[in-house]
DNA sequence: CACTTTTCCCAAAACGTTTTGGAAAAAGGA
DNA sequence: TCCTTTTTCCAAAACGTTTTGGGAAAAGTG
């Protein structure tokens, strides 16, 4: 019934051959079967100290690593989560998203999984990437972000009961498991200050209207208005394109100041200040001086450039860390609907948030 | 000897079970062997065009897709191809790093493999990403970038003769396979190209000493200097840091202008380019005019800057295509010093190449 | 028709684990 | 001492494919 098998060769222009040992000829060293073996690795109760140390020190000493392709047949399970970027939709800006991709690569690590990077170039192929991981049972389960008004990713996870955590919201109605940040709170917060420091005529320059969190910056915005006891002005609320941050928000921002009551401040995502600044430059007003200005991601050039940018601060490594312990809550069977978590976001205040002069 | 298997049940707050039909279903509704139905499907000239036409129509009604683990157990592949990034080099900068995955990405999954990311916030993190991929047997193959002169990760490799692909070269005397820029030809082009104009003073602010790309970049600077009968002089090189590109670049560009003899002319990497208008506006020089400018990397900003920025650019996606096509091969057990491949840069001309005023 | 070749299909093995369901040996209890 | 319980180990099955090594039927050949 039992063949022997083969033993590992060194490689003949074949490629790599592994030089590890595997589980049956370990166990042949030690003399034991490899239940036991297996077994006593695992920490079974049903393995004697003593062949369990015994075990656990050869295993070491012979650099064993249980195959992780034959333990996922197995097991039933692939050990691996996917996440699909698309580049185009700019989100890839500076150190927000790598932030956070950083926080979830550490933690699916940790937890001995494996993260499966698919890019798409539009909203297409993003579907098609995810549904080769899902259908084609290549993962466990699916991190989604930048994340739509109505997004068909999610009713077709919900629909199959596919395990998967957002990095944000979608208008979907029934329960799935989500960590978002406060950004209603955040532009609230920003919006109130710059009102406490006396500014009447505040803007908003706002992302790319479809996704999702530009709804909850716009909130925060019309509320802190409100809290502060000043009138919305639909002339003051402009909304720059993904696809390139810089020249739309340029143009907006050259627009804004055409009004016969020009704004004072500025409240946008930190993606967009090139163009903010660029334009701000060509009407010879001074960033922070002539116009207050708070972006939200606290990227590379907000500190760097003088006047420095006051920000709000989303905790991306933090985030990521939460969505990848949430989803692996959801995989073990966990009911997603108990996951709902938004993250408070500090706020930085440097050189561009004075009063008005 | 054969046991009846439990067929597929539909999840019971167990969490997502897979509704798919697996390949001993598809046969008894074929009323065929497995065997049979692997091998119609895997196009085997053994089994009769009827038939194979029978199994791949009723494969696709019922939506079979064999399943990626098992496979890979049978075959001995992984079907999987790692990449390690590490953010804190800043090499996420804008669109090249994306550039380059994403042609990485669509050129493996064309192959029906898989990529892997891991993420490392050091020098040392790498190493142990890397490891772990490789000796635990998770890839089939390495994909290296942001190489350094004396990069640990490619000895390793090759003591191991495990494959792998650099996008860059090291000095490792052993033959590899790698895909590079031809960075020194690029910088030799543009600085024969401002000597052209009549620059005579062309300063090169380089990258971080320590990684290969930057050693090419001089000889180029070096050999465009010499061909246009120019003098190198040493107080008109400086190099910025990976860490943080912009405050680097900007202390060193009012350094050089300190000198009694300032440049006419910067050759640099974009990635360096907000320090450096920073500095030109403080010095009140204008970029293009004053100064002129070429990066290498069309970034972003290099587009929408005015005036525009004149680039070197790398085609990045092409390049990453082909890392994954040479990787192949070498997996396949191809000599991987057969595939060295030096890639042509093109150069752009914007607004900031003029003649000297 | 008898023999050989080709066509078409399949049972069993194999990949390297983990889990199941005992079984032998040792220890405990009377 | 004999029976029961506990401890410690293991053979075999299972995960879902692909590959190996035929074997039966059909088709050619003389």
């Amino acid at each position: 019934m039992f063949l022997e098998q083969s033993g590992n060769r060194i490689g003949f222009g074949e490629g790599f051959k592994s030089m590890t040992i595997n589980l049956k000829q370990l166990s042949k060293l030690l003399k034991l079967s490899p239940t036991t073996v297996s077994r006593a690795l695992a920490d079974y109760p049903d393995v004697s100290a003593k062949t369990r140390a015994r075990v656990k020190q050869m295993a070491i000493q012979q650099g064993y690593q249980p195959n992780p392709v034959a333990r996922r047949l197995q097991k039933g399970k692939t050990e691996t989560i996917g996440i699909v970027i698309t580049p185009e939709q700019n989100y890839f800006s500076d150190t927000f998203f790598i932030d956070l991709l950083s926080g979830i690569s550490n933690q699916i690590t940790r937890a001995g999984y494996e993260l499966i990077l698919g890019v798409a170039s539009d909203e297409e192929h993003e579907m098609q990437s995810m549904r080769r991981m899902v259908e084609g049972k290549r993962v466990d389960g699916m991190i989604l972000t930048l994340i739509r008004e109505q997004d068909p990713r999610v009713g077709y996870l919900l629909d199959r009961d596919f395990p998967f955590v957002l990095y944000g919201r979608t208008r979907d109605t029934r329960p799935y498991a989500f960590v978002d940040m406060d950004g209603k709170q955040a532009f609230e917060k920003a919006c109130t200050y710059l009102a406490g420091l006396g500014h009447r005529r505040i803007a908003l320059l706002n992302g790319e209207p479809g996704f999702m969190f530009p709804v909850g910056c716009r909130e925060g915005y019309e509320s802190g208005l409100f809290l502060s006891g000043l009138e919305l002005d639909p002339d003051l609320i402009r909304e720059w394109k993904h696809k390139d941050p810089s020249q739309s928000s340029y143009r907006w921002t050259l627009e804004l100041f055409k009004n016969d009551n020009p704004p004072t401040a500025i409240l946008f995502q930190t993606e967009a200040v090139n163009g903010i600044f660029k334009a701000l430059d060509e009407l010879d007003l001074q960033p922070g001086k002539d116009v207050a200005l708070i972006g939200y991601d606290d990227l590379e050039i907000a500190r760097i450039h003088r006047p420095s940018l006051s920000v709000l601060r989303p905790q991306a490594r933090e985030a990521g860390q939460r969505v990848v312990n949430i989803l692996m809550e959801v995989i073990k069977g966990e009911d997603p609907g108990k996951f709902q978590e938004i993250h408070q976001v500090e706020m930085v205040i440097r050189e561009t948030s004075l009063p008005p002069s």
